[in-house]
DNA sequence: CCCTTTATATAAAACGTGTTACAACTCCAA
DNA sequence: TTGGAGTTGTAACACGTTTTATATAAAGGG
């Protein structure tokens, strides 16, 4: 017990401390703790002993001190909309194992669409020398930062982003076919926000679907969320239905010459049946519903939802691949568009076409 | 144009370029900028021409540089089970709004209930040198750091946290009241996970109100999530209803013999609800279902869902600022245990007690 | 015997701040 | 003249790493 200077808990052990007690350098020490290549001329013995002591003693090296000389942080940036389940959280889930596999945390920042964020969190972020970006269904067009991005279903078109998208005809294709083959000629559209990137292509892509299986479009079946006395500027809360719900009331209202909907995701969906049920309809008696995403809970929703699956988590890692390669090789070159595959989930929101 | 140096881009500027620049010391600089209580010999006019130059040269000050030296790291740690939105995300809103206010960010580490990572991810944080932690939802009776924190809904027993919990005996008093003046006298409770704190604590909530008002728990009413061949091993999705599905069709294969059923969250309630559905029960019908939490959806469910609110986002924004404040005074005593009031909300999911 | 190589290690610089101690200069009264 | 007080600043260090360049002794080659 009687150890002097050790036996008391060393507030914290830093890299001269320990060299000074081995009665070595601190060059040696951090070249043996970091298995320097210039370190191969170290004997075995001295790394031992170099090891051991740095475990008894419990050395860990100071982030702060070892960032500034490295001058990278091991932490990337990533900027969202929102925290919401039915987006975040899966694409996320994705991030991190590539994350933290590869040792690195991240800072999160959520924009809430506002376009004062948009553009200072990433500066901020830079300013606390993030490594690298992950854009999070964010427009990103002018994002101008020294360190490599990768966007996820943001459609970015700078030049030193790399674009992880879906493959927004297949995923159209699918949905349509579906209810086409279910005898469904009229079929209505609530089109997402226009802040959120994957509105627009998803739109044009069923504007191509529909001439190729020779679907006529009616515009006044086509209905948008951010729009029916509702916007984003309301407070947008990705979770809330809500944001279906009114957007499918205002049409019923006009219309209810079709028998099916095609939403942009399945909150909006189920706020859409909400909606759909209070006027007296049946889903999908009357009305199919197809969603987007295929939440956690779409499978238990009454109906269940129809809905296109997006691979989020897959899209994460892949995301998070990229980003740390090109953190890892600052030179390589700029990899190409990512595109992912969606996948129709059938339940019960759909059906047959009412005669 | 021809400004020599200036007028190409500097690659970053720094303390010494910027003085230089000026032709003044570093020292001179550096108090100015942070408004040092020395600087205040400095003269208004050589204030103006060091504020003026920092800006047009868009100075910004090495994080790592300014952190190693102050040894703090404006970020904090916040330690959750998952990023659920029934949870996570509401608590994050308050919790971010007090932190960006501060100038803070903060790192995110999930630990899916993984007793290594719970473990693991304070030391690791620790590393990255986070000046505090937020504990979400998370036990956390033997955490060693040297850095405040603070907990919510974890009702930590340790010496130095800072406990914001919910009153559960109030929560528990308003649902079961509720059910008894509709006449429920067969009440079947969902317990919550083992690994979720709460858990406990409502439910010797649950026992203490049952007790106040004469009601008889029955055991053979009592499930829990972590049961019924589905626990949290077999990998916890927060937003899959299928949690409260599974032990809810095990109760309905032994007894039907009661009317209602107190779930510990909403999203086990929306399984439960579609279980019971799928034995050809209706709710309110034949049984009532009272969820937990109110999340965003549980308004536009069908039914929509009776629930307790917890203030969720409110506990995250207190819970932030005492972890601020304790931040910024680290030898001011420990502030007791905060206490927040739930809200009973009644929606479709329950009605009278079939005869 | 001299010169090069190899093995083992180290001193010192660098990263960019914040801060402590002190220097020069002026003014003013004793 | 001198000493004290204010004014306006600066030199130098500390933070804890990583890395570059270099030192010393022993071994080996001619």
């Amino acid at each position: 017990m009687a150890k002097g200077k050790l036996s008391t808990p060393p507030g914290h052990v830093n890299l001269r401390m320990l060299a000074e007690h081995l009665e070595l350098s601190q060059t040696t020490v951090s070249l043996v703790l970091n298995n320097s290549p210039s370190a191969k001329s170290i004997p075995q013995e001295t790394r031992d002993r170099v090891v051991e002591a740095a475990n008894r003693l419990n050395y860990r090296p100071n982030y702060f001190a070892r960032s500034l000389r490295q001058s990278r942080s091991m932490s990337v940036g990533v900027l969202a909309p929102d925290l919401s389940e039915g987006y975040f959280t899966r694409v996320m889930s994705g991030v991190v194992q590539e994350l933290t596999g590869a040792h690195y945390f991240y800072f999160t920042a959520c924009h809430d669409w506002k376009k004062d964020l948009i553009e200072k969190y990433p500066r901020m972020l830079v300013e606390r020398a993030v490594d690298g970006f992950l854009l999070l269904n964010t427009p990103s067009d002018n994002i101008d930062v020294p360190v490599p991005v990768v966007a996820i279903s943001a459609h970015s078109a700078s030049e030193n982003v790399t674009n992880i998208v879906l493959d927004h005809h297949q995923a159209v294709q699918q949905a349509l076919t579906h209810l086409y083959s279910l005898g469904h000629r009229r079929i209505a559209f609530m089109r997402g926000p226009r802040a959120i990137p994957d509105s627009e292509f998803r739109w044009e892509a069923i504007q191509q679907v529909a001439q190729e299986i020779n679907l006529k479009l009616d515009p006044a079946l086509s209905i948008r969320i951010d729009s029916a006395g509702w916007s984003m500027k309301d407070g947008y809360h990705p979770m809330a239905p809500e944001i279906g719900y009114k957007p499918m009331q205002a049409l019923l209202e006009k219309t209810r010459d079709f028998t099916a909907i095609f939403c942009f995701n399945d909150i909006a969906a189920v706020g859409a049946i909400r909606a759909l049920r209070d006027s007296g309809l049946s889903v999908p008696g009357d009305i199919s519903v197809v969603g987007f995403d295929d939440i956690l809970s779409a499978a238990y929703y009454t109906p269940s939802l129809t809905t296109v699956r997006q691979p989020l988590m897959e899209m994460g890692k892949r995301g998070a691949q990229v980003l740390l390669e090109r953190i890892a090789n600052r030179e390589a070159p700029l990899p190409p568009e990512i595109i992912m595959a969606p996948e129709l989930v059938i339940r019960e929101s759909t059906g047959p076409a009412p005669q």
